[in-house]
Parts: C-alpha cells; sequence; structure tokens
DNA sequence: TGTGAAAGTACTAAACG
DNA sequence: CGTTTAGTACTTTCACA
C-alpha cells in the first residue's frame, strides 16, 4: 500500500481500464489489447495493487436486490467546532451509513444512509441524533436515480429480508 | 439480466458477500467456506448474474491515484416542473457526473461530480448551468472522507494528468 | 440442485535479455 | 521492464444422482 508516486503510463492507464470494466478479464485477454505478455500485465498488476492505485476486486450488486431500498443523503449539523476524529468515530458505529464525509456549506459533514425501509431509515436517524456533538440533520430522500448506480461495495452487505 | 423474484438463500448471500469482498476469489474457495463443490459455486454465480443481483465485477481504484482530486455534490434547481428523462439526457452529456439521482427537498436534483481540480470543477459547472431547465446549482465541496471510499468504479475513468 | 471427472485455460514463479 | 517456459490451479462442460 506504498502510496509514494510511481510512475503510471498509458499501458498502466489501459490495465486499469479494463479491470475497471470487468474485475475477472485474464491477465492474457488485457496483454493481447494492450500489447503485452500475460505475466507483464500480472507484474504491472501486483505493482498497481502494491502502490495503492488498485484497491480491490469487488462483485457489483444491485442494493435493491440485497434488500437496501431506501436511500438518504443527511447533513450533519455539529455543536461548536466539528472535530473530524470524533466525527469518524460515530459514523463507524452506523452500519447503514456507507460514505461519510466534511463538506464546505452549512452543514458539517454528509451521510450517505442505506436502509431496508423509511421505518428502518427513521431508526437510522433516531441513533445518529442522540450521538453526541450532533446538533442537527436534514434528510434528502433519494427518489430515482439518474444514471446507472455505481457499485458501493464497501458497506453494502445482504440483509435478511 | 431477468430481475424476477428468484429466491435468494443463505448460501446465495454468502456467496455475494465473499466476491464482494473479493471478486476474484476461486469458486473453490468460496465452495469450501460455504460447504458446495466449485461447480455448484459456479452455477449459483451464473445464476445471480443471470437475475441482475450481481452486475459485474469491478476493479476498485483510488480517485486521486487517477487524477480526480476534486469531488463535491451539486444540488440542482429546475424550471418549473422537472421532467426526470430530460434530466437523465442532460447528466448524460457530462462525464464527470458519477451520479445523480432525484430527490426530495428543495432541489430537483442532486449530482455528484467529480473533476481533477478547482479549475475544472467550476468548468463542469458552467457547463452543467447552461443547459436547459437548470435555473440554479448549490455546491457542496467535499472536503475530507471520514470512512474508506467505495469503489465507485463506473465513471471514474483515468484521466491524463 | 447437488456431485465428480476431464479438457481447456489461466495463474504464478523462475530464469534470462 | 520485457519475454518464454513449465508446474500448478482454476474454469467450464458434461453425465449422472
Amino acid at each position: 500500500m506504498n502510496s509514494r508516486h510511481t510512475p503510471f503510463d498509458d499501458l498502466d492507464r489501459k490495465i486499469v481500464t479494463a479491470l475497471m470494466a470487468n474485475a475477472r478479464t485474464s491477465f492474457a485477454e488485457i496483454g493481447a489489447a494492450v500489447g503485452l505478455s500475460s505475466t507483464a500485465v500480472k507484474r504491472r498488476v501486483d505493482r498497481l495493487r502494491d502502490t495503492g492505485v488498485i484497491t480491490g476486486f469487488t462483485a457489483t450488486v444491485k442494493p435493491s436486490a440485497l434488500g437496501w431500498r431506501t436511500e438518504a443523503y443527511v447533513e450533519v449539523y455539529c455543536e461548536g467546532a466539528a472535530p473530524p476524529r470524533r466525527l469518524a468515530e460515530v459514523v463507524r458505529n452506523h452500519p447503514e451509513i456507507t460514505a461519510a464525509m466534511t463538506v464546505t456549506g452549512g452543514a458539517d459533514a454528509l451521510l450517505h444512509v442505506r436502509a431496508r425501509d423509511v421505518e428502518h431509515f427513521e431508526e437510522v436517524l433516531e441513533r445518529i441524533r442522540v450521538e453526541p456533538f450532533i446538533r442537527k440533520t436534514i434528510s434528502v430522500m433519494v427518489l430515482s436515480h439518474l444514471l446507472p448506480e455505481s457499485p458501493e461495495a464497501g458497506a453494502s452487505q445482504p440483509v435478511p429480508e
């Protein structure tokens, strides 16, 4: 996971693009497309993983198929100066939070939340609101997607239905 | 891509979880973990792909390593009733938009935008603002992440640095 | 659905330009 | 960095319970 500035050439770009399109493409097939032997491709992929450019390979799944049918963004307003370290701890306590970041604008942080349904979402919101530092939240529910959803594998684990 | 309600048991859940953790795990290894032969695992994975539960396999990449160093959410306000169909067309014209959805609240839509830097982001914003229907935008820049970033492979293609 | 066997591929490491 | 070679492992199809 060495994140130093290693050179990153056109071949690497093409390899990364191929693996993003299909993480199970064989090294030989990638090699044929970029003009390299399969072992050379493997060596580059190993290096891209070591340097932290490629962080993993994941199956992309339709969240609704796993039982996550409700999605929302929650703007979080904190008491006084919000220490990002403490906020990060709070965020990790709630598995339904699939992304969280500090932001510019009126709110201190923005959370992306997935829940089974609206009832579940309300329960998550209540849990978040009683955390220390949290003064106020404003929720924006997602109605429909205008682009095909990106994987977002990290936190969307299957839920029992 | 048949999205019918096919039964989805514990075995399927475990297989999906294993493939989300590592899309290159062999069928034999998954089988050993869930108590199935490799051929049985393959058959289930094939079915999960056919039914649209698993939509693909992708490499997860650190966006900053590909040259995307600026990230923002853009709330979009439209003129009159915003037709989602037309909005979807607009959104597809800008490759920097990595996610887009209609939402509740004051705004009509929320866009997730990635750019190389602030200058590039400003250029994207200007392009979006001159689209028909768009009346106003409010940008929220992402400062830092409180959770490890999820893949989001879809639109983050490598950019030349 | 499950299993095992067999054929074809792919992965990986080693040796070398 | 690149290549080829060679052994091992994985995938895939097929026949069958």
